[in-house]
DNA sequence: AGCCAGGCTACCG
DNA sequence: CGGTAGCATGGC
């Protein structure tokens, strides 16, 4: 017995939420309690209307630009930096002297490049005025990318838009719902196209996979003892397909 | 030490 | 179109 494209896509976001439950994304920056001076990170599983305020969407398209190609704990500390400079909002952060602003943002590395991505995208924003962007016109901001718009889209805006990264790929080619040289877009329609259009299981779907591409797929070989790949035969037992 | 990180742009053929 | 060098820093 064979399963369906369409049906792996939703099997195997039962499995991956079944192993590691609701991932409480995007995470925020908060006051950590056991340290009145120190602010981290802060997951909300279940809550889906996050972010409630201008800044906290401004800090999670912040983040968006901080992370590209950098590991999330650099982002935060970027991140902890500019709040610690009171510029996790648009007009403050534009305020900021620029060699004190880069240096917030160092550790994120890319930093010349960054600093002008995130000036830009801060500009976008203050323009929209509470306005929701669509896709295209994020496109068109210097430093947003297919990933990067689809992030804002989702995790800022709350719009039902798949988001692709490279563990996507990486843990799909491995288990051969797609081909490895697949483009963005034809990614993101399978799984837009074989999921319902469901805000909450699109935010959850992709932190799921950053979640499980952490514990496998973070160095090569890739996939190694991945519970997705003997998922194939469990599957037909455990759904009763 | 060397590889990897929640990409993007610019430029090449 | 698809392919890739360069971008910067920190963690393990």
């Amino acid at each position: 017995m064979t399963i369906k494209k369409e049906d792996k896509i939703r099997l195997i976001y039962t499995k991956l939420y079944n192993l590691y439950g609701p991932q409480g994304w995007w995470p925020l920056l908060g006051v950590d309690v056991s340290n009145e001076n120190s602010v981290k990170m802060v997951h909300h599983p279940l809550n889906y209307d996050l972010p409630y305020t201008r800044n906290e969407t401004y800090e999670i398209i912040l983040g968006t630009i901080l992370t590209q190609n950098t590991a999330w704990t650099s982002a935060e500390i970027a991140l902890g930096n500019l709040k610690a400079l009171n510029a996790i909002n648009p007009e403050n952060l534009l305020d900021l002297d620029s060699e004190i602003f880069k240096q917030a943002i160092r550790p994120a590395g890319f930093l010349n490049q960054k600093s002008v991505y995130i000036k830009g995208v801060t500009k976008y924003y203050i323009e929209l005025d509470g306005k929701i962007p669509t896709r295209k016109e994020l496109l068109e901001v210097r430093g947003v990318g297919d990933e990067t718009a689809d992030s804002i889209l989702l995790y800022a805006f709350k719009q039902p838009e798949f988001v692709v990264d490279t563990y996507t790929k990486r843990i799909f080619s491995n288990i051969g719902l797609i081909d490895c040289n697949d483009n963005y877009i034809k990614i993101k329609n399978l799984f837009e196209t074989h999921l319902s259009s469901d805000l909450i299981i699109y935010n959850e779907y992709h932190a799921l996979i950053v979640n499980h591409a952490k514990k496998y797929y973070s160095r090569k070989p890739y996939g190694v003892n991945d519970p997705l790949l003997t998922f194939k035969k469990k599957l037909i037992n455990e759904y009763k397909l």
